[in-house]
DNA sequence: TAATTATTAGTACCTGCTACTAAAACATAG
DNA sequence: CTATGTTTTAGTAGCAGGTACTAATAATTA
């Protein structure tokens, strides 16, 4: 990299941090060509806090968006259960989840609400989709808050069949049904 | 914190660094009344790596998260397009799209692979979900590669009706039909 | 009581910094 | 071309939160 301009290189300094926080003083100054230094005062300038704070910001910030849509965790809050019976959850959606133009609500986020939902009202805590059979009429816009209602609506040795609807407002914008097989039972 | 046994005090320490991780060795040992040393060795035998490693592989972990199901980006990948008639795109599984227990491929990846594609069939960039109509019969394994299929079977004005089929070697896995709108006439 | 296990203490060293001082390199105006 | 200001570099001391190691002291158990 050749030599470019202080204000030149802040700029740029700025953009690679953002894409990729995890770059030491040092590993900043080769690809600059400049000295450490030169970078800490840079850094300064620019108010951009040091590695080990910008990784801890990550960290924390993103703990609670990975638990919103991470392991086998809930999507939404779950708010009521009864095993094997019923369970209600709430997500409360934002442009995040929507599509950049539109707003409009991504369809596998409501999918994935439902789906653990489903899983979350069975006991055995393996569980497995069989079938699902979706209906979804209404388009979703970031901002609306979604309430899932989950329903266990037959159960025949280790397989469930539970019914899910998603409302916003009392209305109906999803609603599908579940075949669950426990996994517990088969092996 | 009163005298508590060794291998009290581990199960204790994996508990609390789980729940949080942005613990320091020093704030343990205040926490459980032993020595700094003792964490130190405590975390040794458990195979704990030191406070920033943690901290580092959490930020790490919720990037990556955050970008791979994060952006508009095509679930799958297209390798065959005619605009407004159909559709190829192929998805090779593997175990972070699997519940780790069943190895069984998480249903919302399906059905995010049959919803971009049957967006991106639509020469309309910006097209919305109305209807899904889903069938889902055969559990997918982590590892497997999915082949999805879209056709364009029906035009009326702004609304598009489009069928997706995904296999797995030849046998159904799933399919939907989806009801979409395309935004750019109706504004 | 002796042997074993668990805990504590202490030292040297590491990374990735902050905070500071001071010198050198470069650019620009008079 | 020289004086002045800006930018960059160099170097030192110190900090947090460790690793890796040695050695001594408690506590437990045989």
């Amino acid at each position: 990299m050749k030599k470019i301009k202080k204000t030149e290189r802040h700029q740029e300094i700025r953009k690679v941090l953002k894409s990729n926080p995890f770059f030491t003083d040092e590993e900043l100054s080769e690809k600059f060509g400049v000295s450490v230094q030169t970078i800490r005062l840079d850094r300064m300038s620019l108010n951009i806090p040091e590695l080990r704070e910008r990784v801890k910001s990550v960290a924390t910030k993103n703990l609670q968006k990975v638990k919103s849509l991470g392991e086998d965790e809930i999507v939404g809050e779950l708010i009521d259960l009864q095993l094997n019976k019923n369970a209600i959850s709430i997500l409360q959606t934002d442009e995040s989840m929507a599509f950049t133009k539109t707003k409009i609500i991504k369809g596998y986020y409501i999918f994935a609400m439902a789906e653990t939902l489903a899983l979350a009202v069975i006991e055995s805590n393996v569980a497995l989709i069989g079938v699902a059979n979706v209906k979804n009429r209404v388009p979703v816009k970031a901002g609306e808050k979604l309430v899932a209602k989950a329903e266990v609506i037959n159960k025949r040795g280790s397989e469930y069949f539970v019914r899910v609807w998603i409302n916003v407002n009392n209305d109906q914008v999803f609603r599908s049904k579940f075949r669950l097989v426990s996994i517990d039972l088969e092996v």
